[in-house]
DNA sequence: TATTTTCTTTAGTGTTCACTATAAAAATCC
DNA sequence: GGATTTTTATAGTGAACACTAAAGAAAATA
């Protein structure tokens, strides 16, 4: 997203060069959101970790929930990779299986950063801006979910993407209260058998 | 709850009566801590909506957070009560299913209410104390679940109370998102589907 | 009536919040 | 080297947070 079109050899622009890597910046951001949340974090907590005064801050991101939304839009591009599961042509029953359980592993790979950010950050207040920009992240990949359902089912698409979304949230909110991989994966499973009734019936 | 096991006459005790009726302050705040949440409803706009001032609150309460204990034991009492719907004798899958169906309901029914207000609280980090409270009751509502599909089911008990108690919390969460009554009750009855194959398998 | 007890009101406490005015420092352009 | 541009550090803004010390007001008891 640079001005040129070019990619690396840097534009190398006029004024005193940024002191800190933004790209380090936001994965750091990235840990300390997901490992606590976006109110649990305070700018003293996020400055101090990136090693950034506040005013280098506010000049580089603009404010904390933009830099919030920046956080956000990588993780969902890393985590979960919808590419990689919603292959096209694929069984939508064998792919949500995969999205279902690679979820439940995910959600607690790293003991401080259990359950799925975005997910995580759509609870909360209608009005906050935090979670106005997590609910449109998650809501675009419940419309890529809806699209890849809808090629073989498009009559129960729309009530799939809502069990698929409300399932995985549930088993965000449950890796956060600490349940382990082997219990979220009975639960991922469990959903799995209530899927396919739902794709195949009738 | 009172000292004397008589229920009305009031004790009339020595000095100054309170000037406000406590039963009446812990519905108000359970309706503004559901509305929003416990970080959301700050303690001015918790004493305004009570028309007390703060050290009334604090002479009667102690704190925001035991304030916000009794509100959601009350709440887990009233809201969803399993005594009528856990009837011993009664078939897991039917009592469980509707418990679900009654939860996407419940979650949906006042618009400013959405969602479980026990659930919503029991995320947020590990150490806020009005989370440890919620998690409690959310707990002890779960040991009861487990010990009702254990009669019949003991060996799936545990799974089945899992996949249970993170429906629940996705049903919280997509009610809070902005999910329907129909769309929710379509997710509940997709999750029943998986509990019964879960319960009645092998 | 005087005392004791309990609650209420007034008016704050210090802490933390996201954020910023000002000016010095470090780079490029002429 | 001087001017320009951009980012830096210093130091602090007002607002909101949960909470409280001190004294006044309303009841029961002595």
């Amino acid at each position: 997203m640079n001005t040129k079109e070019n990619t690396e050899p840097a534009p190398r622009s006029r004024g005193r060069p940024r002191g800190f890597d933004m790209e380090t910046a936001l994965d750091t951001g990235q840990r300390l959101f997901h490992a606590g949340s976006y109110e649990t974090v305070g700018l003293a907590a996020l400055t101090d970790a990136l090693g950034v005064k506040p005013p280098s801050f506010y000049k580089a991101f603009g404010s904390k929930s933009e830099f919030f939304a920046q956080v956000i839009e990588r993780y969902a591009q890393s985590a979960l990779a919808l590419d990689e599961i919603l292959l096209p042509g694929r069984a939508p029953a064998d792919a949500l299986a995969e999205l279902l359980e690679s979820a439940a592993r995910t959600y607690v790979r790293d003991p401080e950063q259990r359950g799925c950010l975005v997910l995580e950050a759509a609870r909360g207040n209608d009005g906050d801006a935090s979670v106005i920009h997590a609910r449109r992240v998650a809501n675009q990949r419940r419309y890529r979910l809806r699209e890849f359902i809808a090629r073989t089912h498009p009559e129960r698409a729309s009530a799939v993407t809502d069990f698929v979304a409300s399932t995985m949230s549930g088993l965000s909110a449950s890796a956060r209260e600490g349940m382990d991989e082997s219990r979220l994966l009975g639960v991922a499973r469990t959903a799995v058998a209530g899927l396919k009734a739902r794709l195949d019936a009738d």
